[in-house]
DNA sequence: GTTAGCATACTGGTCTGACCAAGATCAGAC
DNA sequence: GTCTGATCTTGGTCAGACCAGTATGCTAAC
């Protein structure tokens, strides 16, 4: 008998990930349950351990169940952060698509601010507040200051309460952080962009403050179009000398 | 020699997917490339085949490579519809975070507009009034009326002419199209909604035509907050009778 | 009766070696 | 030079085994 059944139209793995993804969409296996053992199932099944392991595995790294050695396999609670996997290599092979990325950022951080305004509380303010005076405090050190601007940006995505914004966020963060470095070692070629990183972060920080949804998108509209501006500029070679040298 | 030397921290399965993911990452490994066989692999890294074969799985799951039977496994272009696969998981579970994804496409539209009316030639204005002029045929249609509408919204996607939100736009184009088909549903019960769904995409279509982005992004925001507002009305019970049983 | 301690049955984590089926390749026949 | 077929290689899978900890329950000591 070896052809396959009606029943199971799919061979091993397939077999497996179905037989689980049945279950699991249908809600006969919630968050929290234990899958029964690697070798139960691999018997159930009529499939060997490899294979089911090769099932787990996927699951796992779609952030479905979780493969506690030595204890068993129990279905987690989804987590969004598993696209962080996928987006860190999805976009790293596309290293021309920085600045797209980039657009991608801006959109997801302008969506969570306006959220922000709506939703934020005590505990965000006071986030957002202390980013804002950590940038003020490291404006001359480019790791440090680097670190506090992102930290800012990510207290507006978190202030979002949004769990998905927050991970498209980080997860593209991830790959900003090389670009975040080095635009802020432009702070040094730029004396003037001090003043714009400081004003216009307490700008932003204001807007939310107020709760005002309009003015807050714009003012960080505004805040990475001037970011633009600048890096523009730099390639350019055209160096701000007004208050050079400080 | 059991112990593990310093310079493979993982172990299993953890040192194969570490060892995939650097080369991925890294650039080394790039789409189209065909990785050396599972049986190289396994004794080039010291680990067994399943282990590898896991490691490969998990990959596949990811999108990131594609296994295909006795020729090799390649490296393939990152595809979003793993994410769909996510997202099924993760809403069969967790159906509040429909509405969180939903924030997250606003972002995503809102940012891919206002780069469309920068950046979308002809066809992309022609591609924009064919999804238009359907919109206004399957008015009626539930089906097809969802169809037309999400190949709207998506035209404006691929009209911003950016690779990534067109990515983070179809990744959630999953939960989208059940969220849209449920609203198309509702057309029936709110026969006011057809103006609306007719008026507001030609107003969007035309902000884009006269490449004003602000006008653009506030219009599809406001398109978004009314589709919202029937769907609360729905919920709560209100039917809108001003012009029932056409 | 209670409890400390240990043996045992489980669990996941891994390895070995083997078989199958079918694409890829190249030698040899035409 | 082309066609054909044997062979090599590839993924797909299996069976059985060992290890290392966990969990449990049973026994022995208190």
């Amino acid at each position: 008998m070896e052809l396959k059944r009606a029943t199971d139209g799919e061979k091993g793995f397939e077999k497996v990930f179905a037989f689980l993804r049945e279950r699991l969409l249908a809600g006969s296996l919630k968050p929290g349950d234990r899958l029964i053992s690697e070798r139960e199932l691999s018997t159930l099944l009529g499939v060997s351990r490899p294979i089911v392991r090769e099932a787990l595995r996927a699951l796992t790294v779609l952030g479905i169940v979780e493969i506690r050695d030595r204890i068993g396999t129990v279905v987690t609670r989804p987590d969004v952060s598993v696209l962080n996997d996928f987006f860190t290599f999805a976009l790293a092979q596309q290293a021309d698509m920085l600045d797209d990325v980039m657009q991608a950022r801006v959109a997801i951080e302008c969506q969570a601010i306006r959220l922000a305004c709506e939703r934020a509380n005590i505990a965000d303010f006071e986030r957002l507040q202390r980013a804002l005076a950590k940038i003020g405090e490291t404006i001359d050190e480019a790791d440090a200051g680097g670190m506090a601007d992102f930290d800012f940006h990510r207290a507006i995505v978190v202030a979002s309460h949004s769990e998905t914004l927050t991970v498209l966020h980080s997860s593209m963060a991830g790959l900003l952080t090389h670009s975040h470095r080095s635009r802020r070692e432009l702070v040094q070629a730029f004396p003037s962009m001090k003043n714009y990183l400081i004003d216009d972060h307490r700008r932003i920080f204001e807007a939310v403050i107020a709760r005002d949804p309009e003015r807050a998108d714009a003012t960080l509209r505004k805040h990475f179009a001037i970011g633009d501006e600048y890096r523009r500029r730099a390639v350019v070679g055209d160096i701000d000398k007004t208050s050079a040298s400080g």
